[in-house]
DNA sequence: CGCAAAATCCGAAACGTTTTGGAAAAACGA
DNA sequence: TCGTTTTTCCAAAACGTTTCGGATTTTGCG
């Protein structure tokens, strides 16, 4: 593998002058870059970004810290799309992404943050974690700027990119109401989730304006499986026979509670409406197809690292909150007279 | 951020000493070993993995170079599940994974083999590149170990992983068959894919051996795209009436195909039969649910980095090749009478 | 031509590790 | 006690860059 020195020797100049010219500074005369230039190509030099960065102290590496990268989260590519997003992003900049997981054997050693230490990233985007994570406090506070993906933590070194979860889930909820429905359930996350909490907050604003009363027993927990919301569903249905329509605080939960649905019997829509969250690509492809609030999951991971970089070069960390959409299928129809 | 320096001098010993303490090697006494520790843990130190692959000459990261990872590709998550494979299996190693993406604006003025040389990653796994990709003869001739998905090409330092894509086209040939079908198209990839080549020679291998013409207009190539598939299709259908059921190289083109048929008043598999590739999640949620040859896409990740990983550990390349399997499901029947 | 200024170049240190070859200290056996 | 072995430690070089401060050469101008 050729290095600087290699050069050098071969063009008969010090490896000072051999940096400076490949790197483009002013006090190389053009002759000799020239014959630098030619001969690094000819030698097929590679600079080795090792060695830079342990001088220059930036690695031009960004960690990707994503959760859902498991077998089974493939029905949900939410992950697959942001890191999409980030990537896009990233392949216009001279950084490259470092993919750290979490839930693996590694990570139960060592720390996020040491994680990202040792590997001298310049920066880190954190995707999937829960906000009880012991080791998330650890990176935020520690001195690696990073953004977070729908986790509200904010100071000079840190921000985050999210979506208006509390608008979205009113939407949802006011589009139930508009149809009529008055007996509404709420299949949320669980409690170590932001997104849970802001939207149950959506969910209730739009029944307290609708002045509907909230059934506190009608809101479960699916801790975002499907199997789990699956069961759940099954319980509250069973249970309380009244509810005519449910929200899902997840596509993938509304996949479950619609299995639920067909072994109790009940028809989706003409007995039961149900509205999930993500809009996830299954949600146009079931039958029948779902009625969602849209999240932009690319855009999401786009904003991230945008924004990463820009904190690279010295900007400030920011808040930015990307609007949802609404989009309304099969999966919800107009209560039922009686 | 702490060094070893640091701790040698608080320590009163050595950076050599630290060095080795640090490693596990057996000449350093308990007692100093212990003291060490301590200083390291409580002066929160990690270690510069830079400065480390510099001098040991490797990196402990591998390269991921895919070309999947585009806002389009969200429906076909081939990328993503071999990507989890991969991820799966270096989880439980001590290397990390890079991410290099083609078709990146970085991708037109490097050469993939300049970016891994770049970051010197240890070795690389490929997938989702065209065999005719001038790039790819350059990284499989540079001394770099890497592993190709769905490339048949092997040396000492190179290595492939793939399924039996022969064998699992003919068996959904023989499907096709065995229901009676005579007059079968194919909707091929392109040219410029193995598994397209050893795919059509399934289809041939089936359709000889059941002593059945093959119709050489009746093979298309939907270059693995939905839309364009969706447009021979459509061209094929309305000038070839006879065909009962076609084969398509990938399930993604074989939505495409449905969607044709459905414009012209086609129905599958009543009129016609369809047979995908790949089993991709869409594939049991359309409807009809679609008849494929499931291929473990999780599974190539995790062979391939396996494979690497024991190259790099001193092993010899190898070939492995993975089991397909028919999984039938609505979208093909016996053929009509008549 | 001579001198100042500008243009080119270079030596050496630094980044944080690992490793080699050997030195010092401790333990041991007689 | 002394010599020998074993244990424990260390100084220095090396990895491939960048950069500081200064040295050398060329140019410009009167």
């Amino acid at each position: 593998m050729t290095t600087i020195k290699d050069i050098a020797k071969a063009a008969g100049v010090s490896v000072t002058t051999v940096s400076r010219a490949l790197n483009g500074y002013s006090d190389v005369s053009e002759k000799t870059r020239k014959k630098i230039m030619d001969i690094a190509k000819q030698l097929n030099y590679s600079p080795n970004t090792l060695a830079r960065s342990l001088v220059m102290n930036k690695s031009k590496t960004i960690g990707l810290l994503v959760s859902g990268m498991t077998r089974s989260a493939v029905k949900d590519n939410f992950t697959f799309e942001v890191m999409t997003g980030v990537n896009d992003y990233i392949a216009k900049t001279d950084y490259d992404v470092i993919l750290f997981n979490t839930n693996s054997t590694k990570q139960r050693e060592k720390t996020y943050s040491q994680l990202c230490r040792e590997r001298r990233v310049d920066g880190v985007i954190l995707q999937g974690i829960k906000t009880d994570d012991p080791y998330l406090t650890e990176v935020v506070e520690s001195d690696i700027p990073c953004v977070l993906i729908d986790i509200p933590i904010q100071s000079d070194r840190v921000g985050y990119v999210t979506t208006d979860n509390v608008h979205g889930a009113k939407k949802a909820v006011q589009h139930l109401l508009e149809l009529g429905h008055r007996h509404i359930a709420m299949m949320n996350g669980h409690d170590y989730a932001f997104v849970s909490k802001q939207r149950l907050q959506g969910f209730y604003e739009a029944m307290d304006e609708a002045n509907v009363p909230v059934q506190k027993e009608w809101i479960v927990n699916g801790e975002f499986s499907e199997e789990i919301a699956e069961a759940r569903a099954y319980e509250l249905f069973t249970k309380h026979q009244h509810i005519t329509a449910i929200f899902c605080a997840s596509d993938l939960m509304a996949l479950g509670v619609m299995k639920a649905l067909k072994q109790l019997g009940l028809r989706v829509p003409e007995d039961v409406s149900i509205v999930g969250y993500d809009d996830i690509l299954l949600a146009s492809y079931v039958s029948p197809a779902l009625t969602t609030v849209a999240q932009n999951k690319f855009q999401m991971g786009y904003e991230a690292a945008s924004m990463l970089i820009d904190m690279l070069e010295g900007n400030e960390a920011k808040v930015v909150t990307l609007r949802t959409q609404l989009v309304v299928r099969e999966s919800t129809a107009e209560v039922k007279k009686g």
